[in-house]
DNA sequence: TGCCATTAGATAGCGCGCTATTTAATATCG
DNA sequence: CGATATTAAATAGCGCGCTATCTAATGGCA
């Protein structure tokens, strides 16, 4: 094994600790701002994903399609929207015309829920205290790595 | 909110995700390299800085010592430590010059394993398919953020 | 010496995130 | 139509990673 290829293994192997720490570090500060709300970081994400596609008009999304969103599969998502559905945020049915999907919908409660998220992005960027410039660069590697990897 | 800041926030939302998932399909992907060595990736870093701070004296590592290195606490360590314990690799005693501390001490298949695990950064380093410029630039921005973070 | 604060680690309980498996509904094809 | 394959979601069980709390050992100080 020569120089080079050392160097660029313990790279790699800094580079998957960095990523692992960091995603720890940033969980931490996002447990901290979610705490007011009630809500998980992933549960945040689900909520997202949710305002974002069905806010409007109520449509509902089926559990594989807010995985696909999350990269996350069913037996990650079914008990933590089982835990959004009990915390009245979200409902849950099973689809009329299909009855293996079970549709998701906010409640009231979940859309309102948004005017008291909307505080939580100006927090983490504050807390992140980066450049713009730097965060895009950051996002673009990242999710490079990430289709890389996957 | 202006358009600016509107953009910052919804960068920094973007970031966050993109490490989220990131990680997770990291994580992923070390799964499936570990498995032949009956190692999780945090039980794997365990293992680098036993191998990397003790492996020549045996010198112990404190509980605390490792979560300095690794940004745990002992309510993880204590019972992934456990595990390595109850397969061998390592073995934990209370210190004699103060009992509150618990010696962290690589066994010989513990230490024997090390060449096991050689292999692991370069198929890392493979299903990562990255530039090394790249992955530097990435781990230095991924620390930045961290230490911003914490 | 006795009291109190501090320290190191362990424990309880919760929520992911995973693999592997199961259940139920739908699609497909002879 | 009926048998089989495929699909969507749920479940079981495990290992983190966390907060909050507890235990036991040590240090400090009157």
């Amino acid at each position: 094994m020569n120089d080079r290829t050392d160097t660029l293994l313990k790279l790699d192997l800094q580079v998957c600790f960095a990523l692992y720490s960091t995603n720890l570090a940033m969980a931490k500060v996002y447990r901290k701002l979610l705490r007011e709300l009630d809500l998980t970081y992933p549960q945040y994400l689900v909520m997202m994903v949710l305002w974002e596609e069905s806010a409007d008009d109520n449509a509902p999304l089926s559990v594989s399609r807010i995985g696909e969103r999350l990269f996350l599969d069913s037996a990650t998502l079914t008990p933590l929207l089982k835990r959004l559905e009990s915390a009245g945020l979200i409902a849950r049915r099973r689809a009329a015309d299909d009855e293996r999907r079970v549709e998701v919908r906010l409640t009231d409660p979940g859309r309102a829920l948004r005017e008291r998220a909307e505080a939580i992005p100006e927090a983490a960027a504050c807390a992140s205290q980066c450049e713009p410039e730097e965060l895009a660069a950051l996002k673009k590697q990242l999710d490079d790595l990430r289709q890389k990897l996957q």
